[in-house]
DNA sequence: GCCCAGGTGGGTA
DNA sequence: TACCCACATGGG
């Protein structure tokens, strides 16, 4: 792959993360089936009712596919009530743990040893799991070298001026890291935590980037910054 | 009381 | 392909 202008400017803006909040060391989790719950409890959730959900599913000693099979759906729906949307999220998860079952039994260090797309086009044909939560497994729990995309990810995209034309396809957005950058896990792995840690105490609210740690490679702050300063004169 | 948070599936045009 | 809506809790 050729060093292009991108990457180097990627590459910066990785090292300008990892230097301002230090390695994140993602996911939370404890096994990797954790992480794969995990990545289907915080759909559209806040990680601090995730980690509730998983605390009671940890107490009740269902970590495990089998004891997600196990459960009956009403149970696990009070399980994971507090991560929101919990009938659907019960249902999610018992899709994921027949699928672990049926098609693994359950040796989840066996199912990585599958190609990646192979894998890919397996998670997506379980209930529940989209595009990002796929990547999420495949990243997080199984080790797969796969950036990431999520809400996050295309805001900074966006506010460096990296957004794709056909934004709104999740392929393009994550094909625009996987071409600039060498398939590493430790890397992606990182990569996307930082994007997500600056993100939640940083560009929370998108209208501010006064002190971003991104100042110098964000298109959009200069904007709003040099706007600010003229209104303020 | 309102807005938003590490999405996905199903329906419709 | 693109858009809309349902799914729901909890913190700021």
């Amino acid at each position: 792959m050729p060093k292009s202008s991108t990457t180097e400017r990627l590459l910066a803006v990785y090292d300008r993360l990892l230097d301002r909040y230090g390695p994140q060391a993602w996911w939370p989790a404890r096994s990797p089936f954790e992480v794969m719950v995990g990545a289907i409890l915080t759909q559209a959730a806040a990680w601090s009712n995730v980690g509730k959900a998983i605390a009671n599913l940890d107490a009740a000693d269902a970590l495990t596919p089998e004891a997600i099979r196990r459960l009956s759906a009403s149970e696990l729906a009070r399980l994971v009530y507090p991560s929101g949307y919990y009938n659907a999220k019960a249902r999610k998860l018992k899709a994921l743990a027949e699928f672990l079952g049926d098609r693994y039994s359950d040796d989840i260090d066996a199912m990585a040893r599958g190609q990646t797309a192979d894998l890919r086009t397996e998670l997506l044909a379980v209930h529940g799991i989209g595009d990002e939560t796929a990547d999420d497994i495949l990243l997080y729990a199984l080790q797969h070298p796969i950036f990431v995309v999520d809400a996050y990810t295309r805001r900074l995209q966006d506010r460096l001026g990296m957004l794709p034309e056909s934004r709104s396809t999740y392929s393009a957005c994550q094909a625009f890291f996987m071409d600039h950058l060498k398939p590493d896990v430790r890397m992606f792995n990182e990569c996307h935590a930082l994007i997500v840690r600056h993100s939640v105490v940083h560009c929370k609210k998108r209208a501010e980037c006064t002190g971003c740690v991104l100042l110098e490679s964000c298109p959009a702050g200069q904007r709003e910054n040099a706007a600010r300063a003229t209104s303020s004169s």
